[in-house]
DNA sequence: CGCTCGAATCGAAGCGCTTCAACGACCGTA
DNA sequence: TACGGTCGTTGAAGCGCTTCGATTCGAGCG
């Protein structure tokens, strides 16, 4: 491997001259500048990044939180390290990955200089790792908006706004009665925050829309779906629009659908919650509040890179997510005062799946 | 952050004993030892990563190329970027992620002295990126088998293993016409390793068994399943039986069987060749063939560690799929001999989901 | 004409660690 | 008693880079 002093002696200049070539943070001449940029080539030289990392104290590595549980979506993950990964790379860092699981993780690698920052998924309401974060020097951005995020930088999807525009969705095609099928009751007991947030702000439109609803979390699989419509059901018989802010069921909740000989939209509309891609691969559309997972990506890395070079006021952004039709919502059969409920499949006529 | 030499001043002795003490690399005795350790307790000291990779040229991570493609199973590739991740850290390893994107990430993080080591995931049969693990001086261990694997340390699940597996199980069974529902298309296209030998041992196994046998690509979703589906029934229309290479079309799959009036195992037998817990949330629970990946990315790591200190020979390592039934195969309705082929739903008698 | 100023370059210090050679103390052995 | 050997410890060199003055040179200015 090349150094920095083999490349200055084939250019013919001190190692220094090198050094400001390669930062730019110093005027060079022009001729100086092309010598030295052929003899990089020339050697197929590379810094090295330990010694940088010791000489200027930056490493240009961003520490990546990545949550590994099993009631995450695993789509979304992907998606968020993908961009991030990938917007880092267009700042010149890279990306360093840690699980949830090492407590000492974040200390570790801040105060070791393994990093410069870091990126925390999945944060919860009452989230431990927060007061790790506003003890560390390290700039972070958190994904996701701690129950207190005084101080903190934080960016995620707007659930509360996507929340209330299904639901105004809905009551605006003349629903009356619509019922939320939830996040998965480990993800609720966590309190991750986005499911608690999706909760308060469907019940809060409902009642403003004057709609009236039922609201469950969902077990993932057919058994936990088929409890969670049937627990909706028993609570609000005449359920005609269902929010579904819970990916994972989807197929389930389909199937689910079609065994009850429940048409969707004729009988039921569905308005699901979610990361734009997830219903791509659904046997039917559905419409959705399409979550921009890319964009949550790469604008945490945005905020985390400008916090790098000098202090920048902490700030939550939360990114909208726009309501994509599909063609799974429809204004109900029986509107408003209509007689018996149209998700109780034995008082059905005579549906049958085409 | 305090340094060595604030961790030797309050232990009285020199950085030099500290760093022994630390690495373990001399005798050094009990006493001295406690205080070393009490001062590095007392001050929080964490040695600074770029300091330590400067002098001892070990940087203490692992690079990991991560596929972030459409048609890769993204829960495969979690499962093995988490069991990575851990056992990296039981080795005192961190690990940087790469994608599959940048061209000379490869160089770039080793020849800059980013990584010790690297392991990339989604190997293709003729991939361009053995010839530059070839050339590289840091150790590389690959997931999945390229066509030339020769001076490569391999590992990846025994897809021939497997596929025989699920052929010979079936024939066992009594089944002498089946299918491979197998990969998507795109997947084939760029010729992954493993998509290749599934449907060559299909192949070879069928023939073996002296069984009829007929295979397809199969696009996830729906739409891909159905034509798949018919593409096989036209080739063989008495097929009985279903190994099934594709993780993600299994709910698209059941559904179709349901639409199409075919019960399991009743009518058609299913196997799947695929991760551990793909077929977990699924409507009916399939026999398949676990593929350990937990195991393989616990493998890989090990792999690449013992080739941190000294060399060690280059070595493909499969790692056995066990066959694990949950009611999903049955002997055929109609053995060997019969007339009709069961899964043209038309000339079946009284099909009815119960 | 002498001075100041900016541009371009260099030398050297130092970032925090590992590791080698060397050294003293202490042991057992001849 | 003298001597080689082991054990525990140390000082110093050096890993490859950045960065801070210092230096040189030429241009611009009064």
């Amino acid at each position: 491997m090349p150094t920095i002093t083999d490349v200055a002696r084939l250019a013919g200049v001190s190692s220094s001259t090198v050094s400001y070539v390669l930062s730019g943070k110093r005027s060079i001449s022009a001729t100086t500048r092309a010598r030295v940029e052929k003899a990089v080539a020339d050697l197929g030289y590379r810094p090295h990044a330990g010694a940088r990392a010791l000489a200027s104290s930056r490493t240009n590595v961003l520490g990546v939180v990545v949550p590994l549980r099993a009631d995450v979506n695993v789509n979304v993950i992907m998606q968020f390290v993908h961009t991030i990964a990938t917007t880092a790379r267009q700042h010149d860092h890279d990306v360093l990955l840690l699980t949830q699981e090492e407590d000492a993780g974040l200390q570790r690698v801040t105060s070791g200089a393994l990093v410069d920052a870091l990126i925390v998924m999945d944060i919860e309401a009452e989230d431990p790792r927060v007061a790790v974060l506003r003890a560390i020097a390290a700039p972070s951005v958190l994904i996701g908006v701690p129950r207190d995020d005084r101080g903190l930088t934080c960016v995620d999807f707007d659930f509360e706004d996507a929340a209330r525009a299904a639901v105004e969705h809905l009551a605006g095609l003349g629903h009356r009665v619509i019922g939320l099928l939830g996040s998965p009751p480990e993800t609720l007991r966590r309190r991750a925050a986005y499911a608690e947030r999706v909760r308060g702000s469907f019940e809060a439109a409902a009642a403003a829309a004057g709609v009236a609803r039922a609201a469950q979390a969902c077990e993932v699989g057919t058994e936990g779906v088929r409890a969670a419509l049937a627990a909706l059901r028993a609570e609000q018989p005449e359920l005609t629009g269902l929010v579904v802010h819970n990916e994972a069921a989807l197929p389930a909740l389909l199937a689910e659908l079609a065994r009850a000989k429940l048409r969707v939209p004729a009988d039921v509309s569905v308005v699901t919650i979610g990361a734009s891609d997830a219903s791509l691969h659904l046997p039917q559309p559905l419409d959705s509040l399409d979550m921009p997972a890319r964009e949550v990506g790469r604008v945490a890395v945005e905020m985390v890179m400008a916090r790098l070079d000098g202090p920048v006021a902490a700030e939550t952004r939360l990114l909208a997510a726009p309501l994509v039709e599909r063609g799974s919502t429809a204004p109900p059969r029986r509107p408003a005062r209509g007689a018996a409920g149209a998700v109780t499949p034995s008082r059905r006529r005579s549906a049958r799946p085409r």
